[in-house]
RNA sequence: GCACUCGUAGCUCAGCUGGAUAGAGCACCCGCCUUCUAAGCGGGCGGUCUCAGGUUCGAAUCCUGACGGGUGUACCA
């Protein structure tokens, strides 16, 4: 439900009919105390001092022609000339028993659905998955997860890293392997490197292959390039079972890879090159940007193209050929300076349209215990594979005392459990920022966690097996607790607004925290099916139960989170 | 050097398009299970929001500067 919007055209109206005219937008607050009522409106301070008039005064006169009728309980003008606002208990039952049987719980679409491009995963082809694919992959599906689900058109790609020079040795050592014992190596694509670089290192004639291949599959040759696709083929293979793993809505459809993009370069340079945003220096092809230092380097002094140049191709097709309002790239916060350039660059000479919103959605770096990137023990990177493993048998061990699990079922629980965590410890925190690996953090039942929010359905499923029987009736607002969990409930749709508009998951999970807590203290006070709760009562609070576990699961379908029914 | 970014409780983090007495979790202390999953709930302790100026009715939030950490900085991606 649009609350928010709803009582910002509630006091717009009565601005408008107290003849108070403002050319801001009304902006409704959530009230900061509960004292202050469920919404707040400050505006009216700042409109005093244009208007030249006692804020108070304003503010009185204002809300005398608020229309309670309905949505507002009641309001009243506070300090300086705040405006708290209460909503309505039987609005608020009424509103949140309709949304019961919505499987959108409540949410509506976007009023104009957008065309949206969003970049994510990308992994290189050449190497296994690591951490540093964790980031971008699952903040990217949840957000395209996100937009899908409020209406907008997405658009996934993967542009995965199937180009450049590493190429030719992994196929030479592909092709010298035998290509069928080569795929039984390929199943660690970290040693078949590690292997390949050795052979390139000892070897004159291995070597001299390994380049002659990078040209041969430039121009097209027919062996290579079949050697080529088979590693291509093999390690996307790898990626997938870690999508699979990881619960990540990518698949081929989604790839576009680099090398996609090739024949479309040289009309990147020449475009640049004939617009004059281009010029040459020390041999290679540049453009200076103002406020930079440092060139966008888009062709090399040999006439090699770049990742820029890539990049730059990229955008054009994505404005061009898919048509996108908006482009999303979830990428490691180090490259902003490489993306404001290539935005830049390609609005400058017209590949992308002015209208077109160009993002970059960035994250921080995930760090260890000590505060350093997180590698493994000897200074590896960590594959993410073997993470997603280690998430799974820690989160058995965490969940095996308790009892009722048979193996099957203990096997899925510890799965939704273990990724879930992962998962949610990268989601919950605000992306731009660095953040802390943490198993013991991260699987505790405490605290912002997934695992407190799957506790909390799972406790409520066994309210619903214990009650087996029907649910209906109306959903009633008997005390504070129950206008509070009701409105919470209600204001799902404003959160995951905020959080497509800002691309900030972790809006999101401070929401189903706060929802989670606030079921929990409802649970502990409101008892539901214990002796002499009255029938009416008793399915107004089941309703209640019901629709928190319906959010619950919502929110976290949207971060990618599995639900359990017992725990 | 320049650019970007961060600095909030002992620790991990919210809050940042200016609003009322700055919030959570962990840790520590104290309560609550004959009754819906106590891996829960309630209460307590804990703050010069790095510092100094400025803008104004009002600043953790905006601006300037300093200090401290991280990152990026010409032909890798």
């Amino acid at each position: 439900m649009k609350i928010k919007s709803q009582l910002s055209q509630i006091i717009t109206q009565a601005l408008q009919s107290a003849n108070i005219e403002t050319t801001d937008a009304i902006v409704i607050s959530d009230a900061t105390k509960p004292e202050f009522g469920d919404y707040q409106f400050n505006g009216i301070m700042k409109l005093a001092k244009i208007l030249k008039k006692n804020p108070r005064e304003i503010a009185t006169t204002v809300l005398e022609h608020i229309d309670t009728t309905g949505m507002i309980d009641r309001v009243e003008v506070a300090g300086p000339g705040f405006i708290n606002i209460w909503l309505d208990n039987e609005w608020l039952a009424k509103a949140s028993t309709s949304i019961l049987d919505d499987d959108r719980v409540g949410v509506g679409y976007v009023e104009t659905p957008q065309k949206v491009v969003i970049d994510y995963s990308g992994p290189n082809m050449a190497k296994q998955m690591h951490v540093g694919h964790l980031r971008s992959s699952i903040i990217g599906d949840t957000l395209a997860t996100l937009l899908e689900f409020l209406g907008d058109e997405v658009i996934r790609q993967n542009h995965i890293g199937d180009w450049g020079t590493q190429f030719g040795m992994l196929i030479a050592y592909l092709e010298e392997q035998g290509t069928d014992t080569a795929s039984q190596n390929l199943k660690d694509l970290e040693q078949f490197y590690k292997d390949a670089k050795v052979r390139f290192d000892e070897s004159e004639d291995f070597a001299n292959k390994a380049r002659e291949y990078v040209v041969k599959i430039q121009q097209g040759d027919a062996h290579c390039l079949k050697l080529w696709k088979q590693f291509i083929d093999t390690s996307l293979g790898h990626c997938e079972e870690v999508y699979e793993k990881l619960g990540v809505n990518l698949n081929r459809e989604d790839v576009r890879a680099e090398s996609f993009y090739n024949d479309a370069l040289s009309n990147i340079i020449s475009t640049l090159k004939e617009q004059n945003i281009s010029t040459t220096s020390d041999g290679a092809e540049c453009v200076f940007l103002e406020g930079s230092d440092v060139p966008l380097i888009i062709q090399k002094g040999d006439g090699g193209y770049l990742y820029a140049t890539t990049d730059l191709a990229a955008l054009k097709f994505r404005a061009k050929e898919l048509e996108a309002d908006r482009i999303c790239y979830v990428v490691d916060a180090r490259q902003g300076g490489h993306f404001k350039q290539v935005f830049a660059i390609s609005k400058m000479a017209g590949m992308v349209g002015e209208e077109v919103n160009l993002e970059h959605i960035a994250f921080g770096t995930m760090m260890d215990k000590s505060g350093k990137p997180f590698k493994t023990r000897d200074g590896g990177t960590v594959k993410l594979i073997d993470l997603l493993d280690e998430a799974v048998v820690r989160a058995k061990a965490t969940i095996k005392e308790r009892e009722g699990h048979e193996e099957a079922e203990l096997e899925k629980v510890a799965k939704a459990i273990g990724i879930g965590a992962v998962k949610y410890a990268d989601l919950s925190i605000s992306r731009e920022s660095n953040y802390l690996f943490s198993w013991d953090k991260m699987l505790s039942f405490d605290g912002n966690t997934a695992l407190y929010m799957q506790y909390a359905y799972a406790r409520i499923q066994s309210i619903f097996r214990k009650h087996n029987g029907e649910i209906n009736g109306e959903i009633i607002i008997g005390d504070a607790l129950e206008h509070r969990l009701s409105l919470m409930l209600l204001k799902f749709e404003d959160t995951l607004t905020k959080a497509s508009i800002e691309a900030t998951p972790h809006t999101i999970t401070s929401y189903l925290y706060d929802l989670v807590t606030l079921f929990m203290k409802f649970y502990e006070q409101n008892p539901i099916l214990k002796e002499g709760v009255e029938e009416e009562i008793k399915m107004s609070r089941l309703q209640l139960a019901l629709l928190t576990a319906n959010v619950i699961k919502k929110g976290l379908d949207i971060l990618g989170i599995e639900v359990v029914d017992k725990i």
